[in-house]
Formats: C-alpha cells, structure tokens, sequence
RNA sequence: CGGGGCGUGGCCCAGUGGUAGGGUGCCUGCUUUGGGAGCAGGAGAUCGGCGGUUCGAGUCCGCCCGCCCCGACCA
C-alpha cells in the first residue's frame, strides 16, 4: 500500500480528554469515531482487526470450533423464552418490525445457539460441538467510554459449547481457558484469568481475561503467593477469627448530624470496622417492577458487594431505597441498622463476619442516635449471611491466607459454564444412549475484538505512537524514501515491489513531503519495522532498517528485501518464544484451576 | 440515570455584548528533503439547534440535541 492512496490521515492533535492510547488510535488513522460508543474503522483499523480475526479464527479451529453466522436482528419471542427479555434492561435494543412484530437487537447469541441446538443435535452421536462466530454486536450501553474499551457497537467473537453432561462442558471450558490464553499471548498481551460473576448470563462458574492495567474498569483481587484472582465482586476473603469478649449491654447514644459510617466512627472515637454500616436498597425482581427493601449490613470499612447481594437476593436489579421507601421498613436513613423493622417488610442480608464480632456501633433507626455494644445475632435481626462486604487489597487470601494484592484490569474476554438454562428454555434436548431425552450443556465464551486491540494499543506504545506486535500490526513494514532523487525513488520502488512480491504486508511512504513528517507518520502508525531508503544510505549502497522500539542498522542494498524478511522472521520468533513463556505456566494453572488434565 | 465539563473552518483551540480569529491541515507557485522546513498567494464558518433579552448575541437567559469525564452497568 501506498501511503499517498491511503484513505485516513495522520492528525496531529486529539482531543485531551481521551485515553492516550486511543488518542494514538484516532491520531494515526486507525479509526474515527461516529456517535458515543460508536466507531468506524479505517483501512488500518480493518487491517489490525483482520489480523485479530485470523488469530481467533486459528485458535477456535484448534479446539474443534466451527465457524457459523447468526442474525443480529432476532424474534423477541426467542427472548421471552430464554427470560432475558424481562430480566435485562434497556442495553437490549428492541423494536418492532413493519408488521409490528417484537424483534430485538443481539447483545449476544445464546438463544440463537439453543434454537440451532433444538435442532441440529437430535443425539448424543451430535455432541459434543463447539461453534463460533465474529460479528458485530450492538449493547446500548449506559455510558460508553475510553475509546475502544467500552462502545455500544461492537465486534465480538462469541463461542458456545454444547455437551452431553456437566463433565463435557467442563472439558470445552478448559479448552477455551487454554486458547484464551493463547490469543492473549499471540497478540503480545498479557493476561490473567480472575474468577467472575455470572451476570445476565445465568449459569454458575465464570472467568474473565484481564489486562492488568491502572486504566482498567474492573478491580481485582489477586494472591501472590498462591495464584487465586477473582474480580473484586466475586472475590471471597478469609473470615476473621471470632472475637471472645463478653457481649456488653446494649446502650443507646446520642450522635446528632452523624448520618455517615465516618462521622459516626469519629464521633464515637471507635474504628470505622467497628461499625456495622447499614445500606437500603430496593430489589427489582422484574424490569422496572419494585420488589421488597433489602437492608445490606456490612463493616464499616467496606462497600457492600452488589452483584453477590443481588444473586443472594435474585434480583434483577438493586437500586438505592430513598429515605421514605426505608420509613415504611421502619428505617431510619443516615441511623439505620437491622434493629426494630418491620419484620415482614424487609429482608436484612449481612456480611458473615459480622456474626462474629462483639460490641459494635450500629444505627439506633432513631433519627441522631446509634447504637454502642451492638451484637448482631443478639440485638439485631439477619435473614441471609454471605461475604457481602467487598475485598478489598490486604485481606487474608480465601485459600491461602496470604494478602491480597488490589489490582485494576481491563476485561479482554470471558467464558461462562451455562449449564442448561437456555437448552431447556429453547427446547435443545438430545437422546442419549438410554434413550432418555436430556437438555443439551452449554457454555459462552466471547472476546472483544475493538477491546482486544484498544489493550494491545495500551500496551504496546511510546510518547511517539503505536508499536504494535507484527501479530496485530496492519502491515509488517513501513517503508519511507526520504527525497524524491531519482535513484532513491528507484531504489525504494524496487524494494516495495520485491516486498510485495514475496508476501511482505509493506506500507510505502512515497509522498513528497519532509522526511521528518515521514518519520513522526511511521512511528505514530507504529509498524514493527521501518525501512529507510536515502540519498544517504545509497551513498553507503545500504537502506537502513530500524524496528519501532530499536536501533537502526544498515543492509546491503543488494538484497535488501532478504535482509528484511529475516529480520520479520525474527520478530515473529522472538512472539513465539512470548507465547511459548506465556503457555508454559498455563498448564499448570489448568490443573489447578480444574483439576488434573484429562 | 445522578454529578461535572465542553460544543467556534477538516483537526486542535482562543474569542470577557459592538468588523468571527490563531495554530495545524487543505489548494496554487517557488524553494526545500534524516525527525512534523521556508516564502508568497488562496479556499474553507448558517459560531450544535430552537426560542428569548438587546439598537446589536459566538458572548446573556430558557429549552432541546450532541460529545467527554466521574459514579451505578459490561466483550
């Protein structure tokens, strides 16, 4: 490719407020942006993403995946059956068609997978499949934002294994866990499988792909010592020992304008996890239906983990109860705490150390006064018990005991062990070799591929532009004439046709412009390899090649198209050995993560 | 949806009630060619939209739309 026929200019400012790396992004003309969320992609951008494409593409065949196309636009009908229709709200784009026909945009494929299931897997014989996809998916997301990281329109490779049993599912879920992995690391991005929340997905394991990186949306929670890594609202902590002192007589105190856990603890001169904070909310069990008040109870020093007090409570949704939703409960707003409600109203759900824990500060429900020597399973009232508070970075590893590092990390990918919730819903039932009739198990397994790229930007730049991995790169090599000297000219347009003739992906910088604007435009695109063809360097009969983060050398001119494939044969060596270091501790995490392989 | 910010040539921005500007990019010519060169000339704007105040609105007021950032949500 040329660079004077390219369609998409290099700029030379973005707006500030934007992520660096998607600044770098708009700047070299990988992509521009049409609407909040949504983007089009140039020819670089195409290009990159093509590369991606072949990755996953090679990857998913590995594992026994089949490659299919699914509509985007679906019956609401498939949707209703699934129960997804009531449950997600508004990110599910629906519209009816000109017959008035309730349809739906794809958020993602399930039930079109479990109606392909009904009825292309009829025995055990059809089983076990693994089939993929990549296309575009369109989530009306409530903000979009950082660039390629979180959109509304995006591209996605989206899997799904249907088993016989549980013990195939667990198998295509380790196979997917490996490629995974292996995608990551063939992209030069590295990755860590933390455990996650099942979500609208339904089913009960999960894991998420994080890229590690301070920019990342998700907090996770990860042990040094032992390997465990979960995301912040799955992860378990261990409970503290309980503590032995007498349980003190409960005494009402005087705390007026005190309506926050700090002033309170400030008030009361006692540690903030000394005080048991209390929030409301309301469950909505269906969209936009209110259910009943839920009462969160948690030490002061956490926040309440509301994607597990929503799967505890089994609501769709959780928002916060205003002050007048909580007086119906017999809730005080800013003195509240699971004394003195009304008993059929509310469901008070508690962090499970608390049980453990003597003489605490609770609200008094009293507007200005609390509680001293409260102790929850005496004074108070629990319905449920789990790990409600959130981990937070130091706590006592859930396996090992060890702290826990707090980390941020951008969501690259997940895989979800569904089980049967959308075979049954769909009617997916196979015969088995009894001749029973038994619902087909499913998993979900689904990579961003803007994101995946935006991580790869992240990761692989300089103050100057991008430096991608040959893997990811848009073509292998830029090659920049610097002067329009005939024998220069000569000499690049000979390199570029013996480039192209042997396979080399080579963008050609054949403009008539400055040398330096050559160069910053080569560096902002950010190829792993540049080419230089001078007057200076055909005085020394060489071209110089110069990779995006190294040192420049020369190489006879003579032959220079070899000299250049080596050098990308080395590039691409020095990925393998990345993946191969990447893999190799994989297998063991495998084992420990599943069990031993087999 | 709550909070904050912004909307002015393609891009990045200044403009403080009184003649719409700068940088960059673009076009033409000359000159230049190893790190975003120089000179000269030129094109390009219903100042996000609608309404209001005013002799006069890019500027003040109201409503709406859009985009960005921080939170509740997720590939």
């Amino acid at each position: 490719m040329r660079v004077s026929q390219l369609f998409g200019a290099t700029l030379r400012a973005a707006p500030s407020d934007e992520l660096f790396s998607h600044q770098l992004l708009l700047r070299a003309g990988y992509l521009q942006q049409l609407a909040a969320g949504i983007f089009s992609l140039l020819p670089l951008g195409v290009r990159s993403q093509e590369r991606i494409r072949r990755i996953l593409r090679e990857e998913l065949d590995a594992i026994g995946g089949q490659e299919v196309s699914m509509p985007v636009v679906q019956p609401a009908d498939l949707w209703q059956r699934s129960g997804r229709w009531q449950q997600v709200d508004e990110t599910l784009v629906r519209f009816q068609d000109r017959r008035g026909r309730e349809m739906v945009v794809a958020m993602t494929h399930e039930e079109v997978v479990a109606d392909l299931a009904a009825s292309q897997v009829t025995s055990y014989r059809d089983l076990p499949r693994i089939v993929y996809q990549i296309q575009t998916k369109f989530r009306d997301e409530p903000r979009p934002r950082a660039g390629l990281i979180r959109t509304r329109e995006f591209w996605m490779k989206d899997s799904y294994s249907l088993d016989r049993d549980p013990e195939g599912l667990r198998a295509a879920y380790r196979k997917h866990f490996h490629a995974y992995f292996r995608i990551a690391a063939r992209s030069g991005l590295p990755v860590a499988a933390v455990l996650s929340d099942v979500g609208m997905m339904g089913g009960k394991v999960a894991h998420e792909f994080m890229y590690l990186s301070d920019q990342g949306e998700d907090t996770l929670l990860l042990c040094p010592r032992c390997g465990y890594a979960a995301n912040q609202e799955v992860a378990e902590r261990l409970e503290p020992p309980p503590e032995d002192s007498p349980e003190l007589p409960l005494q009402e105190v005087a705390t007026p304008g005190c309506t926050t856990v700090a002033e309170v603890a400030a008030a009361l001169q006692v540690e903030l996890s000394r005080v048991a904070k209390t929030v409301g909310y309301v469950a909505e069990m269906e969209r936009g239906e209110d259910g009943r008040v839920v009462l969160a109870v948690v030490p002061g020093d956490r926040e309440v983990n509301l994607a597990r007090l929503r799967q505890a409570t089994g609501a769709v949704d959780l928002r916060v109860a205003t002050a007048e939703e909580l007086a119906e409960v017999g809730a005080v707003a800013g003195y509240m705490s699971p004394r003195g409600l009304e008993r059929a109203a509310v469901t008070v759900v508690a962090d499970s150390s608390l049980r453990r824990r003597r003489n605490l500060v609770a609200g008094a429900n009293r507007e200005g006064w609390h509680l001293r020597n409260f102790n929850l399973v005496r004074d108070g009232r629990v319905d449920q018990e789990l790990a409600l508070g959130a981990a937070v970075g130091g706590d006592p590893c859930p396996s090992c005991g060890g702290p826990l590092d707090l980390r941020r990390g951008i969501e690259y990918g997940n895989i979800f062990q569904l089980g049967t919730r959308y075979s049954e819903a769909l009617g997916a039932v196979y015969t088995d070799e009894e001749g029973r009739q038994r619902p087909v198990v499913m998993g979900s397994y689904g990579i961003g591929l803007g994101r995946l790229l935006a991580c790869v930007a992240e990761e692989h730049h300089d103050e100057r532009g991008l430096a991608l991995p040959i893997s990811i790169a848009p073509f292998q090599v830029a090659l920049v004439q610097v002067g329009s000297d005939p024998e220069v000219v000569e000499a690049a347009r000979g390199l570029y046709r013996d480039l192209e003739r042997a396979g080399v992906e080579t963008l050609y910088d054949d403009r008539d412009v400055s040398a330096g604007i050559k160069f910053a435009d080569s560096d902002l695109r950010g190829m792993p390899l540049r080419v230089t063809v001078s007057p200076r360097t055909l005085q020394r009969e060489a071209v110089e090649l110069k990779r995006r983060l190294g040192e420049a050398r020369d190489v006879p001119l003579a032959g220079a198209a070899g000299a250049v494939q080596e050098e990308l044969g080395a590039l691409w060596s020095e990925l393998d050995l990345y993946v191969g270091e990447r893999m190799a501790g994989v297998e063991e995490l495998a084992a420990r993560t599943f069990g031993p392989a087999g």
